[in-house]
DNA sequence: TGCAGACATGCAAATTAAAACATATCGACT
DNA sequence: AGTCGATATGTTTTAATTTGCATGTCTGCA
């Protein structure tokens, strides 16, 4: 789709979204966790981290723990008191999972293109 | 993901979702609506759809009409009045759409089934 | 040893999404 | 002409998410 000019379906595109997730449909990972440990990494905190992408540090702290909790392993390391009063590392698991899901979205991105330049030439005109 | 046994990430699995949409993010075609429309295609009408896939009646309108307004053409005629009160059937352009979605879904199944195969060996132990 | 500031968590308040409800319209068939 | 049941929509409730607030914990450092 969203192929050739003057047809009626020339803007529509395809869109997709990856997740990962334990059996029961439960523990999901998904892009905004994702978004949240990369920024989790990048400043140090999850306070900071959530400030950043905007959510309050209610939410990143129970989504996290959700998350932790249905996938039964730990993905941020979280440090009380201190000289800044705590702060966050990623655990080695969570590097992993970070990098999959970037892998695999770049692997999907090259097959969405594919699939896509095959389609719009059957859909249009 | 989801791989040899033993791993800690063994029962993690990796899952999708496909839609359409215009350029502006709007207009999305996803799942729901192409079951809507399935179901109204079944049925013969809005009504019995919505009872069918268990949404209100004000709702799968009120989706349908979005969608519409967003892709600019009609996915559903409808008819009011009538021997049994009226009846909705699909337009070519639904058809067209389901059809283009079904098939998208079947390629990106193959896809993602070989990405996966591809990364459960690297991930997993 | 007390301060600062992030972590931890329950709970109430606010926002958003969905379902229900209430009416009105339409038109082939009796 | 009147009925029946689906379409059409605005309004109101209800349910699900999020945010916001309050309060307490922890610990390196001045």
């Amino acid at each position: 789709m969203a192929g050739s000019k003057g047809s009626k379906y020339y803007d529509i595109f395809l869109k997709y979204s990856l997740w990962l997730c334990t059996n029961e449909e439960k523990g999901i990972i998904d892009e905004n966790i994702i978004n949240l440990l990369k920024s989790i990494k990048k400043t140090g905190s999850l306070k900071s981290a959530a400030d950043e992408i905007k959510i309050s540090y209610r939410k990143a702290w129970g989504n996290i723990k959700d998350s932790e909790n249905h996938l039964n392993f730990k993905l941020v390391e979280k440090q009380r008191g201190g000289k800044d009063g705590g702060h966050s590392t990623l655990t080695q698991d969570a590097e992993t999972l970070i990098n999959a899901f970037n892998e695999l979205n770049a692997e999907f991105n090259t097959a969405i293109n594919k699939i896509t330049k095959k389609f719009f030439n059957k859909i249009n005109n």
